[in-house]
DNA sequence: CAACCCAAATCTGTTGGACAGGTTATAGCT
DNA sequence: AGCTATAACCTGTCCAACAGATTTGGGTTG
């Protein structure tokens, strides 16, 4: 497999300097060239960490002036740590489950027309993967995107899209179990979803957030029986 | 403030790329060089870009053969776009009402006992960071995060971690106004933590979501009146 | 002594060229 | 046509350099 890049390297090396030197929010690290011969590596390199660490906002930099401490990582990733131990869990289901619900019931209330229309179409773009037999986790997803953003309010879809990758390993897992797809299944899922679809163009809150509910309970089941 | 850097110009062009031009999921880009030369940028700073899009699960680079698209940013960035034009609202708070309320009803349920001496450490910390007057985001941040850790289930770790930042901003924001923090106000943020440990200790399920729930309501409100 | 201003040192942002090592495609041979 | 070896291409990494912004320290002045 693609070996582990030195920017990786660099990356968990000024993890653990801000870890271990205890440097405070706000604190100044190391000039990028300090750190580059701290780590025996380029300060290309050591650019490409930090500009990765900046995207995850760890550290911010200020031309001029140096790259400074912005949220400390510290038990932030101490936490993860026994996820990527664990196998594929259903768990971000339960997250959905609570998340998802309440977002298709805020898009219900709150809906604009054109984000309607834009959820129409994702409905459209399902149902025709669903027909024609095709893998059809992109479009499910990105149905479920799509209501998650006609409640108006970004922070739905970021916390959306971290639970994505996880969400997307669980489907996929159970997709290869049951390659085939009976008919009877095609045919639930889209009532399922055309259900929920319904209840956001009537703008039925209660029945938008019961049938998301619903579909991710039947979703779940049929993941794991 | 800071100018934009040439990176993010390469970052949203590479995005323009693979929209406008279609590629699908596994499809090839332009090479790095070519792509400098398609900017009118250095090979390095297409580089940074490219290990931001391959970060933000975008793209992926294989060694000898270039990079590839791992999955469409499509709508995906284009639902972010309203976000960075709103000044910081409180629709991350939103979400932590859904969220935070629920999970504070699971860990209640699920708390093992190393978990729940884990949440109250949070909670001796962010007591004592009060009491002493210093500012105390980081303490009752690190609370809510020690709670939702008690679910056992990582994907809620996952969701409050994609929030966090944007509810660190909103935090700041009410604290720059409030500077002074009367004491009636430390008991009251005081009293309500304790309120949800006391009910995740004695794993009162529907008391626990409950305070949560009560807190953050009423955290919202100090901020906002 | 304090406040202010200017210059030097420091730092990020960016460029160009270069080489190593891996992957893909092509040309040539059988 | 099928196989192989080689050439072309691509990412990963390094080095040396300069522009522009910021910090720092010293010197001057009130």
């Amino acid at each position: 497999m693609n070996q582990a890049r030195l920017s990786d390297h660099a990356y968990a090396g000024i993890v653990e300097i801000i870890k271990s030197k205890d440097l405070e929010v706000g604190a100044r690290l190391p000039s990028e060239a300090r750190l580059a011969e701290m780590f025996g590596v380029s300060r290309a390199i050591v650019r490409e960490a930090l500009v990765r660490l900046a995207s995850d906002g760890i550290t911010e930099a200020r031309r001029g002036a140096g790259s400074f401490v912005k949220s400390r990582p510290s038990d932030r990733l101490a936490a993860f740590m026994p996820m990527s131990e664990l196998p594929a869990t259903l768990g971000s289901y339960e997250v959905r489950f609570v998340l998802e619900a309440e977002a298709c019931r805020l898009a219900a209330i709150r809906r604009t027309s054109m984000e309607m229309a834009h959820v129409e179409e994702g409905m459209e773009m399902l149902r025709e993967a669903l027909l024609s037999n095709a893998p059809a986790h992109a479009e499910d997803m990105e149905l479920h995107r799509r209501i998650a953003a006609a409640t108006g309010n970004p922070a739905f879809l970021i916390a959306f899209d971290a639970l994505w990758s996880d969400v997307e390993k669980v489907m996929r897992a159970g997709v290869d179990i049951s390659r085939s797809r009976p008919p009877e299944v095609i045919a639930t899922m889209l009532r399922e979803h055309e259900v929920i679809v319904a209840a956001i163009r009537a703008q039925d809150a209660e029945g938008a957030a019961l049938a998301m509910r619903w579909h991710l309970w039947e979703g779940r089941r049929r993941l794991m029986p």
